[in-house]
DNA sequence: AGCGCATCCATTTTT
DNA sequence: TGGATGCGCT
């Protein structure tokens, strides 16, 4: 998955081996820097050289550059490369990791100046949730008509703005209640020594453009501290991380961002692609330099990708080209349903396994989590080895979390939440009433959870059974907690397990999936001690604090592993990776694009086409791009158009197939009268493709179009030529030829009447419900009933 | 306290 | 569709 690495010599350089506009970023010496980086331009080589250059031609001190990746792995990458050219002593030295790694770094390292104790903890989506319903119960309001998740996601949109609470404008009642959840939440989280994600910047970000008299010698020191700057995937950058790379590179002003503004995929997250279009603004005479050629991908998929991205609304100009070979075309691949799809994908790997590719080389994406389960389970039927990338995690597991919440209640015993969570797991006999009681106190006289027990115990607002349990629990806390100060990170991992009851308690209820429980702790253990050795090795003290740490701020990415199993991944979790062979998955309006179709939302449709982009770029050799007639999903069938991506893919570069079962459904809809498309294929008849305003589809005058070679066809799929409609019920059979008076079917509306149907595209029907009356929906939404 | 059942709910992407 | 939640029963 790691860029070639052929040129990393141990000793030299190797700067010859770069191209020249490579060469000249990584040359440059003083000053601003942009590079724009085309996908699989070698970016993440030119980064490498760059600190390498620094440190071995300018003699930078390596803890003077600061280098930002967006994933764990990444960094990991980076630093390996580095150890070949600069050895191990002087890359140890380097600050490398993601904004939310290094930024905890930095907290621990200016934690007074900042106000914070270097043991606090990093709360998650679930923790932050939790302490959202809490914070709703403390303020009397109905958490359905306050959902958590909505007044986080709004607060988190003015977090990842830096602003606060004091900034936050209140226009109606809506405003007002966020506003107070919004102060309160920060209070509990402050009271609980804990972090959310976007604090952990927000604090760096805080001090560092600090005026205030009494931190200032913590500001100079931490504005100065880095001699270089360089941000990787700068074009997914928020605005806190903006600023917060603005005010760490300071006054010197040597700031390297590496970005294309064609892959930003995460506006929803705070990213502004505008940082990366401004950056020539906000910092003038900065060189730039665009690296357009592609080393990783073949012609055919290189020019599909670009096909589809040309169409952007608004992009830096450039253009990404390849030297490689033409490769296979990208195949399109229309197949019955989800099942069919599975089976294709399955297909498809077996074959390239059988073709001497590794699994690992063989990637599956998708657009949603949901899709996942259906690959999956035809992954095993078929006996194919995979892995899930990120989604559902490992440390998502119930057992897991319980585990982490002991870790945390030992190195910060004021995290309530934690603290919550296993106060009675294994059962202790301490309920409902009683942690009522103790949240009540906590709330009257302020102070966590845990350091209240002692004072509830002092007062006779509990029964003596209940003392006895809350004392005998906080003595096994504070055991753990008097352990931890001399022992390792393993061993008290491991004395919680044994002592804590927990093990026990799963033990106590036999079944298989306890089992597996327990054997997931083990693996848990295993981590510590991974961790525990790479600690060794980068001759640090291994820290329960700092294992915690690590473990929250794992990216999807980071938990792809190097075993021989084919991974499979959302396309935000691809990122950054390549692989020989993808298997693009759901490629259907409404799915992939999940959004945009609706006027207004242009800029959402524009986020789906750079993430198509990305998914394409993925690919070096072979591609698959699948869709389907009809999918369930969430529960409900839908039929489906092909994803309007896909006809923006040059004829050339393309080749349509379709599965045997699609065949096959195919077949029965042409029964009646019309010529089955196998025949059409072998008499060479069809007429060429319009689209709904009779516009022929193929961007090339006939003539030039290259010939598809007829391939025999196989049991596997069916090969179709894309600019040819073959008329065997395909089309209608995506729109169910729905016409005037036919009966339809609509999930919420049950079945009813066509009265009119208009437009192109997904047309709009007039629909008559039994008890609905007339309804205007698209086409997309109803079935034939 | 814990289990089983029913109901309701939301469905994007993640550091 | 299934996961999360809540309720009532044991």
């Amino acid at each position: 998955m790691a860029e070639d690495v052929a040129a990393d010599d141990p000793g030299e350089l190797g700067l010859a081996k770069l191209n020249e506009p490579q060469a000249r970023a990584v040359a440059h010496a003083e000053g601003p820097l942009i590079v724009f980086a085309g996908a699989g331009s070698g970016k993440t080589r030119v980064i490498t050289y760059r600190i390498a250059n620094l440190v071995a031609t300018h003699q930078v001190p390596p803890y003077r550059i600061l280098a930002v990746t967006f994933t764990n792995k990444a960094a990991g990458e980076m630093r390996e490369r580095l150890e070949k050219i600069l050895g191990p002593e002087v890359t140890r030295e380097l600050w490398i990791g993601t904004f939310h790694a290094v930024c905890v770094r930095l907290i621990r390292r200016y934690h007074e100046a900042i106000g914070m104790t270097p043991n606090f903890s990093i709360y998650d989506d679930s923790d932050q949730k939790a302490v959202m319903k809490r914070v709703l119960k403390e303020l009397d309001l109905d958490d359905r008509r306050f959902p958590p998740a909505q007044l986080l996601g709004r607060i988190g949109r003015e977090k990842q703005e830096a602003r606060g609470p004091e900034d936050f404008s209140v226009d109606n009642y809506f405003d007002e209640v966020t506003l107070k959840c919004f102060r309160a939440y920060q209070r509990r989280l402050e009271e609980a020594n804990a972090v959310d994600f976007t604090d952990l910047l927000l604090l760096v970000l805080r001090l560092a453009e600090s005026k205030d008299e009494t931190v200032r010698s913590s500001v100079e020191h931490l504005t100065s501290r880095f001699h270089y700057v360089l941000v990787d995937e700068f074009q997914d950058v928020n605005l806190v991380q903006y600023r917060l790379v603005r005010a760490l590179a300071g006054a010197r002003k040597n700031i390297c961002v590496v970005g294309d503004d064609d892959q930003s995929i995460y506006r929803w997250r705070g990213a502004d692609v505008r940082n990366i279009r401004n950056f020539t603004h906000d910092y003038p005479g900065a060189e730039l330099v665009k690296l357009e050629q592609n080393y990783r991908s073949s012609k055919n998929v290189v020019g599909a990708a670009l096909g589809i991205i040309r169409l952007a609304r608004e992009r830096q100009p450039k253009e990404l080209w390849t030297g490689n070979p033409d490769g296979d075309p990208v195949r399109i691949v229309h197949s019955a349903n989800e099942r069919d799809e599975a089976a294709f994908v399955t297909g498809g790997i077996q074959q390239a396994i059988a073709d001497g590719v590794s699994p690992s080389e063989i990637a599956v994406f998708y657009r949603v989590h949901a899709q996942s389960r259906v690959l999956e389970e035809v992954m095993r039927k078929a006996n194919i080895p995979y892995q899930i990338v990120g989604g559902t995690k490992f440390f998502d597991r119930s057992e897991i979390k319980d585990m982490l919440s002991y870790l945390r209640t030992v190195t910060n015993p004021q995290s309530d939440v934690d603290l919550l969570r296993v106060i009675n797991k294994p059962p202790r006999k301490i309920g409902k009433t009683t942690i009522g009681r103790l949240t009540d106190l906590a709330s009257e006289r302020g102070g966590s959870l845990f350091h209240c027990i002692e004072a509830l115990c002092e007062t006779d607002r509990i029964g003596s059974a209940a003392k006895k349990s809350l004392r005998s629990f906080k003595k096994l806390m504070d055991g753990f907690i008097r352990q931890a100060e001399t022992a390792g990170p393993r061993e008290v991992a491991e004395s919680i397990i044994a002592d804590s009851g927990y093990a026990e308690y799963l033990q106590g209820r036999d079944n298989a999936e306890d089992d597996a429980r327990l054997d997931n702790l083990q693996e848990l253990l295993g981590s510590v001690e991974e961790y525990e050795e790479e600690a060794r090795y980068a001759d640090e003290t291994a820290s329960l604090s700092d294992y915690l740490t690590r473990v929250s701020l794992l990216a999807a990415a980071d938990t792809l592993e190097e075993v021989p199993r084919v991974p499979m991944m959302t396309v935000h979790a691809a990122k950054g990776l390549e692989f020989d062979v993808v298997f693009l998955t759901g490629m259907e309006e409404r799915l992939f694009p999940l959004r945009g179709q609706q006027p207004g939302e242009e800029e959402e449709l524009e986020e789906e086409r750079r993430l198509a982009y990305v998914a394409v770029t993925r690919a070096r050799k072979q591609l698959y791009i699948i869709h389907t007639n009809t999918r369930t999903i969430y529960g409900q069938m839908r039929y489906n158009q092909p994803a309007r991506f896909l006809d923006q893919i040059p004829p050339e570069h393309q080749q349509r197939v379709a599965t045997p079962a699609l065949h096959d459904l195919s077949r029965q809809f042409t029964r009646t009268g019309h010529v089955s498309h196998r025949d059409q294929i072998r008499a060479g008849v069809g007429r060429d493709r319009q689209d709904a305003t009779g516009r022929r589809r193929s961007l090339q005058p006939e003539s030039s179009r290259p010939k598809v070679p007829a391939r025999p066809r196989g049991e596997r799929y069916i090969e179709r030529d894309p600019d040819v409609e073959y008329d065997d019920g395909f089309e209608s059979l995506d729109r169910f030829g729905a016409r005037v008076g036919m009966k339809v079917r609509h999930p919420k509306f049950g079945v009813g009447a066509v009265q009119q149907i208009a437009g192109g595209g997904d047309p709009v029907c007039v629909v008559r419900f039994d008890g609905w009356g007339d309804k205007r929906i698209k086409l997309s939404f109803l079935s034939p009933a």
